[in-house]
RNA sequence: GCCGACGUAGCUCAGCUGGUAGAGCACUUCACUCGUAAUGAAGGGGUCCCCGGUUCGAGUCCGGGCGUCGGCUCCA
């Protein structure tokens, strides 16, 4: 047999050659580095047999930063990791260890729950393990075979996942510790160069909380030492750019005890909100939206009409009112579609578009809790916009061009990934409604050629939804824009309109938000942005700097000719540099320092971050204009 | 909600085995009148998250609660 490199020529093999055969026809040294092979972007083990013509790239510990060729040392890094525990720990039930994208966890059922205190003396236990060295060894076991072991060995984990699994089973084992596992894995133990345990967690087995809940280590691997400093030199960065840390920091907001989850928004905070909010203003103006205000406090009875009850009880804040339960808006919609029914509509006034940005309330679960990524209280840049069978394209197209819109005035739409939520198994409507609405929304997505992923059973209980994703500054993600097309709720709430048949019609409904809420929003911004924004939405502009009393009046009148900007004068008694450090800590995009040598023929213009220009009040102005 | 960690001045943090609190920054006042990332000195500032318990005595030990952080679950 014989198969392909990656420079095109071939290599000739006996029948039946593995991955680490290819490697050593080439070489011992790369037979020695090897980690693992890729073909056609799939990965397989080195020990497993090559297929004749196959295209076969052979990975090593060079390839160091390869998220493939990472995975394999940290999957093995989590066996280490299991071997140390159980070694450690008698009586203690292994569940799963894989890879992930940071590193690595393995979750286990300790007979004593254990403490983060206890990390240390496994992470020692493992560098003995290092120390020693340790050689992988691969074998396949039949079902029966493997089922009895994990039964011997009193692991039901493992025997429950032997039960379920599918296709041919295989054991990996080094030391004296076997796991059941698919792999791929390292030969050998020498390339792990660095292994550090980072956390403690409760994770339920297979990620049901009906199910018990065990406890997980994660841990992360490195194929050098330097990269292992790299990546904590990494999270501590993204700890500065962590949006809970800049807000008070920069004057932005900040949360009380006595009530979690919703922001104390400071008058530097709101210039960002404003600014948001004026340019959904205008845009919703300017494509044909209609602004509405909708009450706060509804009679649960509407949520039970329109189906969040039996789906979201549990965290709709509710106010016991005399006879009457009372709850606090989680959504917009229901009262946007009573607005819809005051009065008899006609196809000719659809599409009808509701915009509203209310302050909405959910009752998130306390663990969840995250700054303004997850809160309790949060206004959406919400939209229902009710129309014709014929018009949902159109306006799902409309939709699109304004999200892009907005992600690019912001600077954030590089950020976004996007993703389709199919019909959960919680639901309202037919199957027939489903395949419709689907069938609808992909081709709306496909039509954008946007790229997105989708996500089977995550769509909302009336209908199914696109949403847009961002990254915070550790890169997990959180929902921002949706889009959802929904052919529930309008017959739950009775919405109808006359056609021009003369007959009752019910109109879809699609709800969106772009911004998503506009907490969620500022805190990813702030974390993009580091809190140095964008010049239109940063809070303070310009800051003049008058080197000395005498030059106050100057400095005042600068401020008051620049007056359509955010202008401050910083008079205080301070030194020039002192003034000037502290402008950027507060990272102001412009400073303006003014003194004997100033005038408005020459400004000595600093920008953040350090460069400097002299330039006259009319070119500065000029400048700022294009900002 | 669940697992683990944490909660001391506005902020960042110190406070050994229990003996009624400390630093830097910030703030106030005074002096300096200043040219592109920290001028100096003095001063004020604490329900040590809350409630209960043990103890002659609790920031410190124990129990409960609240909040925050890292995960899990959830996220219309």
């Amino acid at each position: 047999m014989k198969v392909v490199l990656p420079d095109r020529s071939e290599l000739e093999l006996p029948d039946g050659a593995t991955g680490l055969d290819a490697a050593r026809a080439i070489g011992p040294k790369l037979a020695e580095q090897a980690v693992l092979v890729r073909s056609n972007g799939r990965v397989q083990d080195l020990r497993l047999p090559l297929e004749d013509g196959q295209p076969v790239q052979i990975l090593t510990t060079r390839d160091k930063d390869d998220p493939d060729a990472l995975a394999v040392l940290r999957h093995s890094s989590a066996h280490l990791l299991a071997e140390a525990v159980r070694r450690l720990y008698p009586g203690v039930k292994i569940a799963i260890g894989p890879p992930i994208e940071t590193g690595f966890y393995y979750d286990f059922e300790f007979p004593e729950p254990i403490r983060e205190e206890d990390l240390p003396r496994i992470e020692e236990e493992i560098d003995r393990e290092l120390a020693e060295g340790r050689e992988w060894r691969r074998e396949e076991v039949s079902p029966a075979e493997a089922k009895q072991r994990f039964l011997e060995e009193n692991e039901p984990y493992k025997v429950e996942l032997v039960d379920t699994a599918e296709g041919p089973i295989s054991f990996y084992t080094q030391g004296d510790f076997t796991d059941l596992c698919r792999g791929p894995h390292l030969q050998n133990s020498k390339p792990i160069k660095a292994v550090k345990l980072t956390s403690l967690a409760g994770a339920y087995w297979r990620g049901d909380e009906h199910n018990k809940q065990l406890t997980r280590i994660y841990g992360t691997a490195f194929y050098s030492k330097e990269d292992l400093d790299a990546y904590l030199a990494k999270i501590e960065d993204a700890r500065r750019r962590d949006h809970r840390r800049l807000g008070p920091e920069l004057d932005l907001f900040h949360f009380e005890e006595v009530s979690p989850g919703s922001a104390l928004w400071h008058p530097k905070g709101m210039v960002i909100w404003n600014a948001l909010e004026d340019l959904r203003r205008e845009e919703n103006a300017r494509r044909g939206y209609l602004e509405v205000k909708t009450p706060l406090v509804w009679d649960v009875e509407l949520w039970k009409r329109s189906g969040h009850w039996d789906n979201y009880r549990e965290n709709i804040f509710q106010i016991p009112y005399g006879e009457t339960l009372y709850a606090l808006k989680p959504m917009n919609c229901p009262g946007h579609m009573l607005l819809f029914n005051s009065k008899l509509r006609s196809y000719r006034e659809l599409p009808l578009r509701f915009a509203e940005a209310a302050v909405l309330h959910r009752d998130e679960p306390t663990g969840s809790l995250h700054g303004l990524l997850r809160a309790r209280q949060f206004s959406q840049d919400d939209a229902h916009v009710f129309c014709t069978e014929e018009l949902v394209q159109d306006e799902i197209d409309a939709m699109f061009d304004y999200l892009g819109y907005l992600y690019d005035r912001l600077g954030v739409r590089d950020l976004a990934h996007a993703e389709l939520s199919t019909r959960p198994d919680k639901r309202l409507g037919t199957d027939a409604d489903w395949d419709h609405t689907e069938r609808i929304l992909r081709a709306a997505i496909d039509r954008m050629g946007m790229r997105y992923r989708v996500a089977e059973g995550e769509g909302a209980f009336y209908g199914p939804k696109i949403d847009f994703f961002m990254d915070d500054a550790l890169g997990r993600p959180w929902q921002m824009g949706t889009i959802q097309l929904d052919g529930q709720q309008p017959a739950r709430l009775g919405c109808t309109y006359m056609g021009s048949d003369n007959r009752e019609h019910m109109p879809y409904l699609i709800h969106r938000a772009l911004f998503g809420t506009l907490e969620r929003f500022i805190g990813i911004l702030i974390e993009h942005y580091g809190g140095a924004f964008p010049f239109w939405i940063a809070p303070v502009q310009v800051r003049v700097i008058p080197v000395g009393a005498d030059h106050r009046v100057a400095a005042e009148q600068l401020r008051d000719e620049l007056a359509e900007y955010r202008v401050e004068v910083d008079d205080r008694d301070e030194t020039v540099g002192r003034r000037i450090r502290d402008a950027e800590l507060e990272k102001i995009p412009y400073v303006i320092v003014y003194g004997d040598k100033e005038s408005d023929e020459s400004l000595a213009v600093r920008q953040r971050g350090g460069e400097q220009a002299n330039l006259p009040l009319a070119r500065l102005r000029e400048e700022l204009a294009t900002l």
